[in-house]
Parts: C-alpha cells; sequence; structure tokens
DNA sequence: ATCTACTCTGTAGGTCATACAGAGTTACGG
DNA sequence: CCGTAACTCTGTATGACCTACAGAGTAGAT
C-alpha cells in the first residue's frame, strides 16, 4: 500500500521494526545528526560514509543498513538540519512572512552547505512542512485559495535561498572556493567589461561601483527583494479581496 | 595588475599566448563545449575529466594546461552553457523583464544540469554580464536607480532559478534520484501528514491536493511569482517616478 | 536445540581527481 | 647553426571515495 519511497518513510520515523536478529545499535536520526555535526564543523567535503561511520562509532557499510546511499544520506540530512518556523503570535500575515522568509535565509546562512545541496525539491520532511504549515496558517484570514498560498509559500522560500546563496558567495572566502570578495568584485568587472559590448553596465559602473556605495547594506538587498514580493502578495490579496473565494 | 582571478582570466580569453615550445592543441572554449555536450547527453555524472579528455582527444592530464582543476571547468561551464538574453526591441520595460525572465527559466530547463552547479554566484562571465545588460537597458527608462536595477536582475534571475529547479524536479524521473512525481506528491503527504500535528496542512490537502486540481498547470504557478514580483517592480517605479532619481 | 532473520564488519573492486616526472617540441639568444 | 629554456603533452601512481559481497555473530521464533 505504501507507495512512499524508503527515504521518506525513514524520514518520518516509520521504520519496519525487525523481530529477529539482533537490536539496531542506531538509528537514522543519530546518523544524520552525525553529519550534520561534520558539514557544519568541515563543510560537505568532510562528510564521507567514512567519516559518519567514525563519528557514530561503527564500521562505514554499518551505515548502509539505515540508508540506501550516501545521497540518500543528503536528502535527509536536508530536513534534519532545518530549525523550527517562527511562531506566529498574532502577526499580520505581512509581518509573519516577513520574519518567516528571514527566518529562512537566516538559517541557509547558519549551515551554508544546504546551498549546495537540492534543497529545492518539494518538501517532504517534517520539517520543512512544517515551515509549510505556518504559511498556510499565516495566510488563512486572506481570501487567498489554496494553490494560491502554496505558491507564495515556494516563492518565498526561492527568494530566500536566492538570496542566502548571493550572500554566501560574498561573505566566505573558503579555502580552495573561487570565491570573490565583493570589495573586489566591481573592480574586476570593470577590469573586463568593455564599454562597446555593455554599454549600459559598464555607465552602470562607471557612475558606481555596486558595493562601494556608502548607503549600501546586504540587508537592504534583502528587504528589497523581500518586499517586491509582498507588495506583490498584497496587490493578490485586495484583488481576490473583492471576489468571492477564489482559487482550489 | 590584473587582481582577477585566473578562471575568469581565462573565461575572458586573457590568456598569455606562450612564446615557446608547441602551439596549444586546444582552447578553453573547445573543452567546456565538450564538456557541456557530454552534460547535456548524460548529465553531470558523466563528466568527468577523463571523459572530457576523451571527448577532445587528449589525454586527461592534458586538461589541466587549461583549467586549474574540475571545479573551476565547472565554473566556467555555468557561463558557457547560456544562450544569448531575448532582444529588447521595443517593448515596455514589464513586457521584456517577463519575457527574460522565461527566458532564463527556460534554459535552465533545457540544461537541468546547471542546477546542479553553484549557479548562482555573482556573474562574471560574459554570458551572465550580457542577460544584466539587457535589464539594465530595458530598466533604463525608468527612475530606479543603479542599485535597485541590479536588486532586481538578481531577484528575478532567482526567481527563475528556483521556478526551474521546482519543474525540474518534478518532470524529471531520472534513474537512480529520489525524485517524486507531481502525481504522487499529494497521495504521498495525505500518507504521512497527521492534522494533528499539521492542521492548515491537512485541511489543504484534504480541500483539493495541489497538482489534482483541473485548472492546474505549471505555467500558471510560474506567471503567478512572476506576476507577483512584477507587481513590486511596478509599485516601486510609481514610488520612485514621484521622487527625484532615487538610488546611490 | 535448532533455525532463521537480522546486524555488523573486512575486504575488495571500480571510479575519480590530480601530483609528479619525463619526453617531445618549438622559439629565441648567441 | 646550435644550445638552451620554456612550454605542451602523456603515463604512471597515489589516495580518497562509494559500495557490492560474503561471512561471522546474535537473538528471537519454533
Amino acid at each position: 500500500m505504501s507507495q512512499i519511497p524508503p527515504v521518506m518513510a525513514r524520514m518520518w520515523g516509520r521504520e519496519p521494526a525487525p523481530r529477529r536478529g539482533p537490536r539496531p545499535r542506531l538509528d537514522l536520526g543519530t546518523i544524520t545528526a552525525a553529519a550534520i555535526a561534520i558539514a557544519d564543523a568541515e563543510g560537505l567535503a568532510g562528510v564521507s560514509m567514512s567519516s559518519v561511520a567514525v563519528r557514530v562509532g561503527v564500521a562505514p557499510m554499518t551505515l548502509y543498513r539505515y540508508v540506501g546511499s550516501k545521497e540518500e544520506l543528503l536528502t535527509v540530512m536536508c530536513d534534519g538540519a532545518l530549525p523550527a518556523p517562527p511562531e506566529l503570535g498574532d502577526l499580520a500575515w505581512r509581518a509573519y512572512l516577513a520574519a518567516w522568509t528571514r527566518a529562512n535565509r537566516d538559517f541557509l546562512l547558519g549551515r551554508p552547505w544546504l546551498l549546495s545541496l537540492p534543497y529545492l525539491t518539494p518538501p517532504m520532511g517534517p520539517r520543512r512542512l512544517s515551515w509549510l504549515e505556518r504559511v498556510l496558517d499565516a495566510l488563512a484570514g486572506t481570501s487567498l485559495g489554496t494553490g494560491e498560498k502554496f505558491n507564495v509559500a515556494t516563492t518565498l522560500s526561492g527568494y530566500a535561498l536566492t538570496s542566502a546563496t548571493t550572500i554566501a558567495g560574498m561573505l566566505e572566502p573558503e579555502p580552495g572556493d573561487p570565491v570573490v570578495h565583493p570589495s573586489d568584485y566591481g573592480a574586476m568587472l570593470v577590469e573586463v567589461v568593455e564599454p562597446h559590448a555593455y554599454p549600459a553596465l559598464s555607465a552602470a559602473l562607471r557612475s558606481g561601483l555596486p558595493g562601494e556605495a556608502d548607503g549600501w547594506t546586504e540587508d537592504g538587498d534583502f528587504r528589497f527583494g523581500l518586499d517586491l514580493l509582498l507588495d506583490g502578495v498584497e496587490a493578490l490579496i485586495a484583488r481576490r479581496g473583492s471576489q468571492p473565494g477564489g482559487g482550489r
């Protein structure tokens, strides 16, 4: 009956509870916690089946009793690494969605290795779904349809992701990465961009390099895009408000 | 003088043109084209230094004359795989940005392996910058500041990315991937989500599973978020329009 | 007591990135 | 015209990694 793939079953604690043989000495939670700890300390590159096995005190091959492959482990990590979403309290939808998106971005920045994983798959783990739950809740009072609420969640979560990726790419001069510091970024562009081929861009560079302006903050950039989106949501709600219901 | 890292120099054709020794038999363009062809045919997993070397007809180690590491090659591929941005013509900014974002999403769907790469780094290659150039151009007539135009480009491009990732995750049942088909998605959620822990979500699932509604199209979802953003931009332009200039 | 399912482990095979050193090749200085 | 230096290409080797396989031990079922 259960069409759900084994990874997901395990993520939700639906393990078959075997009858014969020795009791399993581990569980999936212990393993993913170990893997996450390693990723936090050394980055994703430090996470190997061997290193995880050492950390939980078993032989490497033992892990395959709990996980079908390394990729499966990474998938489970994507959910296990998430914190609980912020509390709704009695915030209005707009204030809450702003806080939600910011919290979303912040935990991605706290665990930047998440950005290198296929994080943007349809949410299936308990943690990811609890974040989705909160958006539905926050929008419950509005006239948006169910599908529209899902779309708002997806879009905001995507924005948090791209925003975090952008910031992480500038902040982290990880050793061995071909990462460019934002202070050098404008200078590098100037050196390479020819006014002939890129007129608008080189004009913009001449008028003031991005990242150099005094008033600039990365938080300002974040709020910029966020307000763009929330203004859009607000416009939509206003539109729907005059209509009956709307949306499946 | 040139502070620019070697990858970038090579991406822009700034190779030092050596004087002694045999003429190089290859160039970076040939190599990246081969790597891209392999990725198109077999996915990213098929791209190894060996496979690329075979395709261009040299020994694996030869590639390291043109590229510092495999990661560097992947970085260069990220730019080389991009098509030219759509022509501006005489479109109004909103129509153009919509076309631009859609084209952005479409080439990502055409080369889904781009989604597994660190695609969201600050644009430094010629192709990526030409996409940026077009946004600046399209917004030239508006009263937005330079920084704001950059932000609009970043946000829209991020939206194209998340949107493409979502669709690709549902469309491609790649062998060996723990991917879930959208038709199963709702059913799986129902099986796993407990109304007690996820009241809003399970209510939404009961009222109509996502992906099941008759009127649903993935393109509708795309336009939904896009309009959200463009409405936001429009609101911003309207606000800026009354003020002098604006932006650093 | 025996069976049997299940857990843990060592070994081994295959793939991969890349360090290294050597051989061949071209241009330049004399 | 020759030697030398710089540069390109290649074979070999190393170490890391994932994981297939088969065996050994263990504890509940019969």
